[in-house]
DNA sequence: TCTGGGGTCCTAGGACCC
DNA sequence: TCTGGGGTCCTAGGACCC
C-alpha cells in the first residue's frame, strides 16, 4: 500500500500560516515576474479565477473581489515543505518527496492498522508541527492513491482522507474520477479518450493494457490501466537520483534591448545553475544558453537565439562555464529586438568524482574547486550574491519582478515574524 | 502594456556495428 | 528466382508531471 500526503492549495498555505488575516480571504500566488496565478485558494478557485491564468486577464476579478495577490516566495515555500516531509517521515521508513506539497510513504507492514485513524493522526500532526492542512489518500497503487487523495479532497465528507483497500471502494473511487483527473492523463490523452467516448477512470480501467499500449503512449499506457487496476507498477523511490539537467532561465522584468544586460542575465543564470551542479556534486559537459523576444507579442516578431556548447572536459567552475558562453554570445547578439527572457541549461551531467582526464586539457584543478566551494560557503552563510561574477552586474535593472512577495519568515533573521503584545497596540 | 520555471520518460527512425 | 538476425547509439518530437 502506498500513501499520498498532498498540502492543500500549498504555496497559498505556507502564507496563511504566517498571516492569520488571510484566513478565509481568497488568495492567489504569482509566478515569477508576477505573471501567471499558480496557486489559488479555495476562495480565489470559487471565484473563478483559473489555474495558470496571465494576471492582467484576472485583474478585474481579483481587485472587484478584494483577493490578495503575492508574488512566489520559493525560500518560504521550500523551507515550510521540509518541515511537512520532516514531520510525515516519522510515520513510516519508506518515503519518497514527490514535489514540494507531495509525498508518497510505503506502507508495508501496517496491515494490523486502522488506515483512516492513521492518516487522520499523520493530518492532524503535520497541521500542529507546519500549520500546514492537507489531506491522505491510501491504495495498493500510486495512481490509485493519487485518486484516493483526490477524493479525500475533494469530497467534504471524506474528512480530508480516503483509502481503497477493497474492491468495493476501488470501483466506487474509480467511477467518481474524471479522466483528465487521472495521473498520466494530460490535456492530449484526455481529448483522445473523450474521442473514445471515456469520461470516467472505471471506464478507462476496463481498456486492454494492448488498447492503451497503442493509444497512450505505449508502456506508459499499459502500466496505467494496470496501475488502476490494482497492480503497482511504480515503485517508490526513496532516494532522489542525481539531476540530468539543470536549468536556470528567467523572463525579464522589463523588455530588453542591449547588448551588456542580456550579458550579465546570462553570467547570472549560469552562477545559478552551477550552485546547483556543485551541489549535487556533478559536473557539466554541455552548456546551452539562449535568448529570445516575447513568443506572446503579436506585434514583433518572435526571434530565438541559442547554442550549446561541448566543453573540453566536464566542468563545474562557474568561470569556466560562463567564459565560452560569453565569447559566444558577442558573436550571436543580435541588435534592435525586444528580448524577453534568457536562460542557460547544464546538460550531460556525469559525477564530479569520476571525471574522465584528457590528453590537453584539465580538469577542474584543486585551486578551482577550492574556490568555488569557498564561493558556496559565503553565499550560503552571508546570503546569495555575497561573492559572484563581475560579469553578473550589480544594478540588474533586467531583473525578474517581485513586488508583492511576502516576507522568508523562516530563512532570514531579519525577516522574523514579530510577535505584538497589547502594551504594543 | 501585461503570459513561469524546471524537470522526466518514451518512441520512432536513422545510422551504424558484427 | 532466391538477400538474416541481433544489437547500440543518437536525435527529434511528443507526452506528461508539479
Amino acid at each position: 500500500m502506498f500513501a499520498l500526503i498532498d498540502g492543500n492549495n500549498f504555496y497559498a498555505s505556507c502564507e496563511r500560516v504566517f498571516n492569520p488575516k488571510l484566513e478565509n480571504v481568497p488568495i492567489v500566488i504569482l509566478s515569477n515576474n508576477d505573471g501567471c496565478i499558480i496557486a489559488r485558494s479555495n476562495e480565489a478557485k470559487a471565484l473563478g479565477i483559473k489555474m495558470g491564468a496571465p494576471y492582467y486577464e484576472m485583474k478585474d476579478l481579483i481587485l472587484k473581489n478584494g483577493v490578495k495577490a503575492f508574488s512566489s516566495n520559493y525560500t518560504l515555500y521550500g523551507d515550510m515543505s521540509d518541515r511537512m516531509m520532516t514531520t510525515l517521515s516519522q510515520f513510516s521508513p519508506d518515503v519518497e518527496v514527490y514535489s514540494i506539497d507531495e509525498c508518497f510513504l510505503g506502507m508495508e507492514g501496517f496491515n494490523n492498522f486502522n488506515l483512516t485513524d492513521f492518516s487522520q493522526i499523520m493530518r492532524q500532526t503535520v497541521r500542529q508541527h507546519t500549520g500546514i492542512p492537507c489531506c491522505v489518500g491510501i491504495a495498493p497503487t500510486k495512481t490509485l492513491a493519487k485518486i484516493a487523495n483526490r477524493l479525500a479532497k475533494k469530497v467534504p465528507s471524506n474528512n480530508g482522507v480516503f483509502v481503497i483497500q477493497d474492491e468495493a471502494t476501488r470501483l466506487h473511487a474509480l467511477e467518481n474520477i474524471m479522466i483528465d483527473d487521472i495521473w498520466g492523463i494530460g490535456r492530449k490523452y484526455f481529448k483522445k479518450l473523450e474521442a473514445f467516448g471515456l469520461q470516467n477512470a472505471l471506464q478507462l480501467s476496463r481498456m486492454s493494457p494492448e488498447w492503451a499500449k497503442a493509444h497512450l503512449g505505449g508502456i506508459v499506457g499499459t502500466r496505467l490501466i494496470h496501475e488502476l487496476n490494482g497492480l503497482s507498477c511504480i515503485d517508490l523511490e526513496m532516494v532522489a537520483d542525481p539531476k540530468k539537467n539543470i536549468a536556470a532561465t528567467r523572463a525579464f522584468g522589463k523588455v530588453v534591448t542591449n547588448e551588456k544586460d542580456i550579458s550579465e542575465a546570462l553570467s547570472f543564470h549560469i552562477s545559478r545553475a552551477a550552485e546547483k551542479l556543485r551541489k549535487q556534486n556533478s559536473v557539466a559537459k554541455i552548456v546551452t544558453f539562449f535568448f529570445h523576444s516575447n513568443p506572446f507579442s503579436k506585434v514583433y516578431p518572435f526571434i530565438r537565439i541559442s547554442k550549446s556548447i561541448v566543453l573540453p572536459i566536464p566542468t563545474s567552475d562557474t568561470r569556466k562555464l560562463n567564459d565560452p558562453v560569453q565569447a559566444m554570445f558577442k558573436k550571436l547578439f543580435q541588435n534592435g529586438v525586444r528580448y524577453h527572457k534568457a536562460g542557460v541549461m547544464l546538460q550531460e551531467l556525469t559525477s564530479a568524482s569520476a571525471v574522465q582526464s584528457d590528453l590537453f586539457y584539465q580538469s577542474d584543478n584543486e585551486q578551482s574547486t577550492a574556490l568555488m566551494s569557498v564561493v558556496d560557503k559565503l553565499n550560503t552563510q552571508y546570503g546569495r550574491g555575497t561573492m559572484q561574477l563581475g560579469s553578473s552586474g550589480l544594478t540588474r535593472s533586467w531583473m525578474t519582478q517581485a513586488n508583492r512577495k511576502s516576507p522568508s519568515y523562516t530563512t532570514n533573521w531579519k525577516q522574523l515574524l514579530v510577535v505584538k503584545t497589547d502594551k504594543d497596540i
